[in-house]
DNA sequence: GGGCAGTAGTTGATACATCATGCAAACCCT
DNA sequence: AGGGTTTGCATGATGTATCAACTACTGCCC
């Protein structure tokens, strides 16, 4: 038995949010990860990575800028740099101002290989969540998410 | 140059919401797995896994029965449920009906686990994610991820 | 300038996900 | 009944994510 107000499991309608979200992300990540991999040769991880170097001056980041925009922990990106580094996406150069960090560059193959991912992987997220959705959807969904990032709860 | 209507990239609200609902579900999921490691000894997967065996009738269910249920790769579940057992979680028993399969169960220990697991589960689902959303945004979010899974596109 | 707390990044261990492959039982077809 | 196909699941390799522990340098305070 409980108070009225609190409940132990969700309800119908909080059931079909719930779910209904976890299930179109998972579908909507697995359509755009095995895109990718068909068409390009780029896991989504390293086109986060590349997008991000791309967007920035000169395509070079320090490391931790990296992390602050993709909201990674620094091991995670250190891991998936090591591997983009390995496959010649990515290439680690020595920082300067501080002799603790590394910066990070994107390479040409990494320019090329994002240049020719891009245009397929935003066709993708179109037609899988922009297309199928309206307008009232998409701003429901923006504001949503504001909430769901607003401040940490009590 | 492109034709009107077409988009190589993603306008300001559709980039909002694309962003915001990624966002949201990194955040969510995050919350969610620490909760679960700092309270239990469990893992999303596992408590997926052991959610699903418990309601079923027995708490028994053949391999491919979960697989349909959670929206998973037979070999996922596999690698998975090795685990599982290792830990003690569930067990694997022979399935007299076909001998090619498996009956998967969930032990004593799974049931424990499960049902020690389950309110403060649900308690964070709400803390973090509910509780932050009035109605609108439920029905928002629930009739999105119906078209988002609607029928695949051409 | 010596001590030391904090920061930047790496590494190794472990858990998890996916792919390709393998194998045995079941099914189907003639 | 025999031979090919499909199904149910397991395995090994690789890539990915997280945690804890580590190194190296910075900045600060005295």
């Amino acid at each position: 038995m409980m108070a009225a107000g609190e409940s132990q499991w969700l309800d119908e309608r909080e059931q079909r949010a719930w779910r209904g979200f976890l299930d179109m992300h998972a579908l909507v990540n697995r359509s755009l990860a095995t895109q990718l991999q068909r068409d390009t040769d780029l896991s989504l991880a390293d086109y986060g990575v590349l997008v991000t170097l791309s967007e920035a001056n000169e395509g070079e980041l320090r490391s931790f800028a990296i992390a602050d925009i993709l909201q990674w922990e620094a091991s995670r990106l250190s891991h998936q740099l090591r591997r983009m580094e390995a496959r010649g996406l990515i290439e680690r150069r020595s920082c300067p101002e501080d002799r603790r960090g590394v910066n990070i560059a994107i390479t040409e193959a990494g320019r090329c290989a994002i240049a020719k991912a891009a245009p397929l992987h935003v066709a993708e997220v179109r037609r899988v969540f922009i297309d199928r959705l309206d307008g009232a959807h998409l701003d429901a969904l923006a504001d949503a998410a504001e909430r769901v990032r607003g401040e940490p709860g009590p």
